[in-house]
DNA sequence: AATGAATGAGACTTCATTCAT
DNA sequence: AATGAATGAAGTCTCATTCAT
């Protein structure tokens, strides 16, 4: 559903058209699983290159720096999150439908669908020290877009906007802490059951 | 409720009686101010062992292992914050009072107060595979304090109890990411916020 | 005495006929630069292929190898530089005028004219295994060509002219590694000095 | 003769009063012979732990990088070399009688005693970006010795005993390149063939 | 003649841990 | 309780070189 798993799955042993199909996509795939499900830290190059089939040092081909990789996850990750989220998003008028829309598209893309959405939240800019202001402005471009989803509340104050906003962002990232798929709960009850939570007494009676 | 406290502490070596001078609470603080910092990957041996001006072996007398030193800062983490959680709670009588004071006594413990306490939140279990199911076993003499918090609350259904203390508890945690101390709002004030959004919405009318 | 010229230059890869816009100049140069600015081992090949704006894959095209690579500028150097004093000499009579003028014309290539006779006093052929030899064999070309302008000096033993040519070719050397282009001394006045220093002293008085 | 040689032979296996004889001084010298046997980049740590007989990692208890070492190496080879100098200097009185007596040290110390001058001579401050400045200024410690064995000499002008300094120890520190141990000439008589090339010829006199 | 991707070896360095003293 | 030196494994990254296209 995302565009995490539109990737054509591309076969482990096929060098047909040496040009064409670099291992670049393997490789940020590999990443992107890796650095989500052990941290940045905690994944080496050579997991990496093991998981696709390389050497360790074939992986600087592509990136110059294991800081680098772990960027280009990010960027592609904080791209895809927003994608999913603005697609929610955009059959709903209601901002209250919007906002529990979007709750259950980024669940589902940090629990279930998108590695790459998921290396966002998992992993801390702080822990890379080179780029990581380079990834806290990557965040910021997804953070803005619930900043306006919840600035479209019909709420009394700007402040409970911006508390509701941080709330609800922080309650749904921090349950990669919790979540087990194979739990009673989906990653969209869960969205739902939070928005709900929430919109059930700031909402203004119509 | 009260049974989290019981263990006493479970000290990492045996304090036994003279030597008052140990160096062994300075290496468990620089431990959990370096911990919570850095995370428990991106924290040296070193590191500690240079925050407390000894050698690296030097640590050895004291732990075993590195993942110890953290099991031993952990547990003592857990340990404090459920005896804040707990002051702050045993004032109150009304269940919804004393869930607002467990969220100020925790925020201010883990944003502000308590080294000890701030690497509970920060340091992932599943980081650390000799000891993470200890972790975790300690995490959950914690959570369980919440539940009986949440439970005590007069909502219609168990399922709420339950998706409002993840609900609540994440959003609180997840604020070691955004929260600066030199910014607006201070823990207690973030933390009324937090359970306000949700008291009015889910207070059943006296 | 000018044997040492009649090798044509044994040239890397053949040149052939056509394509006179082939890279292969601009590789020499390029290699020839930077071997006597950063020495063999600390020139990559990555470094030459950057300075001439193609891959480094690319550069085994002309060469086989990046020591084969040093070879043909190698031999280029001492082609020129055999050139040069030649040049300079040949217009001179008396053997001390003969000695002054090598000194003036090796100085100048050293020090200020010629990338490929630089990295003849450059680089040690001890540093580059498999084609050492083949350096040594080259570089032999040169110091033959000095010998003659040694032996044909009136000084009283044989023993004298080969001193005096390795103090005198060494001391030009050397100047490799004072020598700065922006000081008070122009080569010229160096290898003339130089010079000077020991034709007062053994010189025959006539 | 030389202070390198004085060192009393540490033997290989000698695991006796651990902390007395660290394996500090046979790292030194390991690193001072092959530093000048194959150059600092032609040198690695491997090779370096391989001949005192540790792992490549435990170099860096000693020593916080490769530099680092190179950089002690090439301090403690202009102290000695300094030594060797002015020892050798000192009995004599002649200004001239000193430079020769300096000339036979130097070219003992860099062709056949001291492995630590020789790193001095053989390895360019330029190749090592972080520690080259300071490699520099060891160098010029040394340097302003012979300026002023130089400055002693009867000449008639200020330049000539500048380019006589520059031209002999050019010539002597050139000899590595040529020198060889079973060749016909010992370094003493190397040494006192240049300094008589000069000599006879500038020599004021009485 | 050149590319783009990969290789394989090896570079320097870091780290948790050990152990005789 | 602490030191100082060493271990052994592993870390990221670099390099010369290869090869199908």
């Amino acid at each position: 559903m995302t565009a995490a798993l539109r990737k054509p799955a591309a076969g482990p042993a096929r060098p047909r058209a040496a040009h064409a199909d670099s291992r670049l996509p393997q490789i940020l795939d590999a990443a992107a699983r890796l650095f989500c499900a052990q941290g940045f830290q905690g994944t080496t190059v050579r997991d990496i290159a093991q998981a696709v089939g390389i050497l360790p040092g074939s992986l600087y081909c592509h990136f110059s720096t294991k800081e680098d990789l772990l960027a280009a996850v990010y960027t592609r990750g904080v791209d895809q999150i927003c994608q999913a989220v603005l697609a929610a998003v955009e059959r709903r008028n209601d901002p209250w439908d919007r906002l529990e829309a979007a709750c259950v598209a980024h669940l589902e893309a940090i629990l279930r669908d998108d590695d790459y959405a998921r290396v966002v939240v998992r992993v801390r800019p702080g822990e890379v020290s080179a780029v990581g202001e380079r990834l806290v402005h990557e965040r910021d471009r997804y953070e803005a877009l619930w900043a306006s989803l919840a600035d479209a509340l019909p709420l009394p104050r700007r402040a409970d906007r911006k508390a509701l906003r941080l709330m609800l962002l922080g309650a749904l990232n921090w349950a990669q802490n919790w979540y087990r798929p194979d739990g009673p709960s989906s990653p969209r009850s869960i969205a739902r059951q939070f928005t709900a939570l929430l919109r059930q007494g700031t909402e203004t009676p119509a």
